[in-house]
DNA sequence: AATACGGGGCA
DNA sequence: TGCCCAGTATT
C-alpha cells in the first residue's frame, strides 16, 4: 500500500475527537488553524471553544472591540494572531459579504494566513489539493523518506513543500492532510516514537538507517536577549479607601503589542530601592509618594522564545490623586501579558 | 535569509 | 535546560 494509504488507514483507526472534527464550516476551522499555529492541541482547545462561545460567527467576531478578542486571546501568546484575527473578521464581513474565499490563493491574501492555514483550509472546508506542511509533517516525511535537508531552511521549505505534493492522497484530501499531522502528532512525535508498532516501520527510511533520532534537521535558532523591567505601580487610596493603580497601552513594535501594563522602566541591569527612588519620575507623574514598597526581592524571569525578561514590581503609594486611575475591579478587565496577569493575582494590598 | 513573536509541556 | 508545538510577518 502507498505511503498515503497507510496514513489515511491509521487516521481512520486513531483520530481523535476534537472539537473541529465535526464540522467544515471555513469559520471554525480558520479558527482553529489561526489558534493551534506553534500551539499545542491541549493548550488550544479551551481557547477555541471561549471564542466560538463569545463569537458564534465570523459577524460576532467582527463587531467585537479589539480588547474584548486579546482579553480572550490573554495566556495563548502570539498576540499577532488575534491582532489578524480580527482585522481579517473585519475583511470578510467588510469586503466578502461574510462568506470566506473559497481556495487556497485568495485565502493566502488574508492577514495572519499564510501557506499552512491556506493549505489547511482549502483542503479542510473545500477539498483543494493543497498539501499541508506543519511541523508534524516535515518530521514524518523526513524521517520516512530519509531527509536531512534542515527543514526552516529557504531549501528546506521548497523541498519539503513539493514532496508534500507528490505524496498526497489528492482524492482524499481533507482527511489526508489531517491524518499526516495527527500521525505526527500521536505516532510519529518528536520523542520516543512508537515506531515497534507503526504501519510504516518496513519502509521508513530513517527507522532502517537508525535515523530517527537525528531527524529531521532544524538549523539552530539565535540567542535569547535578556532585558530588565522595572514596573512602577502607583497605589492611591480615596476617601472610601477604594485602591487605585494605573495602567497603559503598549504600543509600538515588539512583545505584547496592545495589551496593557504597568507603567514600565527599562534598565541595562537590575535596579536598586534607591535607583527607582531616583527615577520613578521617568514613567510616573510628579506625584507626592507616601512609600516604596519592593514587592519581589529578586526578580522575576519570565522566558520567552527570544528574550529573558529579568522584572520587578515596585508598589508606590501615593496620596496624591492621578489621572486616569482605574480601580483593582476594572484592573482585571484588561488584556495583559501573564507576567501582569500573575502580579495582580498575586498582589495584596 | 534571518529574525521577531508567547507560553507551556515534557524528558 | 533545551526543544517543540496544526507558522506568519517583517526586516
Amino acid at each position: 500500500m502507498s505511503f498515503s494509504g497507510k496514513i489515511l488507514d491509521w487516521y481512520h483507526q486513531n483520530k481523535r475527537t476534537l472539537p473541529w472534527r465535526n464540522t467544515i464550516d471555513p469559520y471554525n476551522i480558520w479558527l482553529s488553524e489561526i489558534i493551534l499555529q506553534q500551539t499545542r492541541v491541549a493548550q488550544g482547545t479551551p481557547y477555541y471553544l471561549r471564542f466560538i462561545e463569545s463569537f458564534p460567527t465570523v459577524g460576532h467576531l467582527a463587531n467585537a472591540d479589539e480588547e474584548e478578542v486579546l482579553k480572550l486571546w490573554q495566556g495563548l501568546g502570539y498576540y499577532s494572531r488575534a491582532r489578524n484575527l480580527h482585522a481579517t473578521a473585519k475583511i470578510v464581513v467588510n469586503e466578502y459579504k461574510g462568506v470566506f474565499p473559497d481556495n487556497y490563493k485568495e485565502l493566502l491574501n488574508l492577514k495572519g494566513i499564510g501557506d499552512y492555514t491556506a493549505s489547511a483550509i482549502s483542503s479542510i472546508c473545500f477539498n483543494e489539493a493543497q498539501a499541508v506542511v506543519d511541523g508534524n509533517v516535515y518530521r514524518v516525511l523526513a524521517r520516512y523518506y530519509g531527509v536531512d535537508i534542515p527543514i526552516n531552511s529557504t531549501e528546506g521549505v521548497k523541498y519539503f513543500k513539493t514532496l508534500a505534493q507528490k505524496v498526497m492522497d489528492t482524492e482524499q484530501i481533507r482527511d489526508y492532510n489531517q491524518g499526516i499531522m495527527e500521525f505526527g502528532a500521536i505516532q510519529c512525535s518528536p520523542k520516543k516514537p512508537l515506531c515497534l508498532h507503526c504501519p510504516l516501520n518496513n519502509s521508513c527510511v530513517a527507522l532502517q538507517k537508525g535515523l530517527v533520532e537525528q531527524l529531521p534537521v532544524k538549523l539552530k535558532k539565535t540567542k535569547v536577549r535578556d532585558r530588565y523591567f522595572n514596573y512602577i505601580i502607583p497605589i492611591y487610596m480615596d476617601p472610601k479607601e477604594n485602591y487605585f493603580t494605573k495602567i497603559e497601552q503598549r504600543i509600538g513594535k515588539g512583545i505584547w503589542q496592545n495589551l496593557w501594563q504597568f507603567p514600565l522602566l527599562e534598565s541595562k541591569k537590575e535596579l536598586e530601592l534607591d535607583e527607582i527612588i531616583f527615577r520613578y519620575k521617568e514613567v510616573l507623574d510628579d506625584i507626592e509618594v507616601n512609600e516604596f514598597l519592593e514587592f519581589n526581592e529578586s526578580a522575576i524571569i519570565h522566558k520567552l522564545s527570544h528574550q529573558h525578561l529579568h522584572a520587578k514590581f515596585w508598589i508606590v503609594k501615593t496620596n496624591s490623586d492621578f489621572a486616569d486611575k482605574i480601580s483593582m475591579e476594572k484592573l482585571k478587565q484588561f488584556p495583559v501579558p501573564v507576567l501582569i496577569a500573575d502580579f495582580i493575582k498575586a498582589f495584596k494590598i
